[in-house]
DNA sequence: TTGTACGCGTTATCAG
DNA sequence: CTGATAACGCGTACAA
């Protein structure tokens, strides 16, 4: 680290200032720790040779000796999914505002990368850890439990009591989407899902099950199907999926996990040469911004993305501040938002 | 910080497994150093007890000691800009394969914040910095320099030679969409443009008029308009500007510094009911992921948003291990994307 | 192969 | 109000 030197090439230390200031480095630390025990002509010495000096406080040293990092860690699944910006911008606005650095890791959907996330996490010693599981079976999850760590599960969150969350709801997400397809005539409907692992595929299996159920259309699993949470792999399933199974299936809407699978169809639609919404009606779940400026404008359910992230870190510095001791479990319900990506059928 | 604690409430620590396992606290710490002189029954014993008393390394007491934060820093602008999700992801990722933890923030084009951000990173030592300044000619950036910390400028750079920088030529790239409407036969082009402060968009009105000028255009400064980089704002701005200024100033195109700004566009045409490309043509910057997939596809300048990340952490890698000692400037490509936003005029 | 001593830059406690 | 001293958890000589 080749920075903030002196002539010597060392880093400037409350030693250095000291010397150059004539006081001892118990005062400058003092000073620097806004202790009022320092005398005014003290305190403006010591600040004009910091200044001089370009001394910046270290903070390692700082968290090794006072044993608060000053960091947040945030574990997501996907930095390419707009759908966690919102959150994440929530999360650094607030972090910082209060003095905290923000430490982000992407675990990918991926239970090894994600044990590896947490272990750094702990390593850094976080005040504070914003995460987003992969699945809330995993070993993963007791790994943050037993630790003991101030931690806000996001997405998803496993049973246990002794745990904070913000969640969404994806059963009532995934519910209000088949109902609303219901009532528009629909009883045929693609559920183009999450990958297996995601805690959360399973949620929004259980809404989509939970309606056709409430509406007497009986489960059929030929219309399940699933894909990874993305634009270019959603689009190729949704290809194959059409071509080799729409003239038995006749399914005549999608649901899906993400706007970034709609999108897929959307993407598909040309190849496919049909046209959403008469031949095929879609919806999407968690809103991201762009929806809205598809063509045609995608109906989704829209999921609280700033207030998951404001949330989280309301809970956490609470508990950092030791404001409460209580765990704090926080359920969002998701909307249903009709734009034109469905038609109504007989 | 309440975790991986012992009985009597303290971390654990490289002492604690010394006593457990009966070797000294430096044997221990070889181990987890992978310090070849250790015997296999010792490193053995070691991890075991480690592993069962939930050790992990302490990584500012390692950061303190051996001057190496193992992070690397990233400031940008915007985090809710797409235009970043494929830079931060293809960081991320870099960052972990090699052992470093990612430390991000945002300066929201604000000077004031950006400071901080900068002192903040100094505090925590990190051991690279990739740095989407604000303004190339603020005092931050001298702050930067003088302190001889690992930078990597992207999205823009200042002059010295003595820096850093992956770069997408702002200045070919409205150049490149200026000419393209010009070919097309528009003549009275629009250019929306970013906030002052920014030293993007010194550069992109700089192209703008270099292309007027060498097709003898004159440039018309009642074309210029500045706007921040946001779907709403642009939106409200291109709406005053329509309904005050189109009967006067009657432009058939419209470039934008940034595809955001093309959305704000793009949604304010329902209010105006106009259409493009028909009524206005219209070319972005960036070509975020979404930009195809609007209603018409935008026609953008594509910037390769990927590499920007990957030779970004490279270079910081490289340095880090002090593979090389010169500095290393690359200069992206932008490309002409033609879509369908803009029509061809007499 | 293993153990001891010291220091990294802070904070905290104690005297003065 | 100020200064000396110890400690945080680990790394790096050096000694055994």
């Amino acid at each position: 680290m080749s920075r903030r030197k002196n002539k010597k090439n060392e880093n400037i230390t409350i030693k250095h200032i000291a010397k150059a200031s004539g006081f001892s480095f118990s005062t400058v630390g003092r000073v620097f720790r806004n202790d009022p025990a320092v005398s005014v002509r003290a305190k403006k010495i010591i600040l004009k040779t910091a200044k001089e000096l370009n001394y910046y406080p270290n903070s390692m040293a700082k968290g090794l000796r006072s044993k608060k990092s000053k960091i947040i860690g945030v574990i997501l699944n996907d930095l390419t999914n707009p759908l966690y910006y919102e959150t994440i911008e929530e999360i650094e606005n607030k972090t910082r505002e209060f003095g905290y650095t923000l430490i982000l890791s992407d675990s990918k959907y991926n239970i090894d990368i994600e044990k590896d996330n947490i272990s750094t996490m702990f390593s850094r010693n976080v005040d504070g850890l914003i995460f987003s599981p992969v699945n809330t079976e995993s070993a993963n999850i007791d790994m943050i439990i037993d630790n003991g760590i101030n931690a806000v599960f996001i997405d998803a969150h496993p049973t246990s009591k002794e745990i904070n969350y913000v969640y969404v709801n994806h059963q009532k997400a995934s519910y209000r989407a088949t109902e609303y397809l219901i009532k528009n005539g629909h009883r045929k409907i693609l559920l183009l899902n999450g990958p297996s692992i995601l805690s959360s595929s399973k949620a929004f299996l259980d809404g989509y099950k939970e309606a056709l159920t409430k509406y007497n259309i009986e489960f059929n699993d030929k219309l399940l199907h699933l894909t990874n949470i993305s634009i270019e792999e959603s689009c190729k399933e949704f290809i194959n999926i059409y071509k080799e199974k729409f003239d038995i299936l006749k399914f005549s809407a999608a649901i899906c996990i993400s706007d970034l699978i709609a999108i897929g169809i959307y993407k598909a639609q040309k190849r496919l040469k049909i046209k959403i919404p008469k031949d095929l009606s879609v919806i999407g779940y968690d809103n991201i911004f762009i929806s809205e400026f598809l063509n045609p404008p995608l109906s989704t359910v829209h999921a609280p993305k700033k207030t998951v992230g404001k949330k989280a870190v309301e809970i956490i510095l609470s508990r950092i501040n030791e404001e409460t001791d209580n765990y704090c479990r926080i359920e969002l319900e998701p909307k249903m938002l009709v734009r034109k990506s469905i038609s109504k059928i007989n």
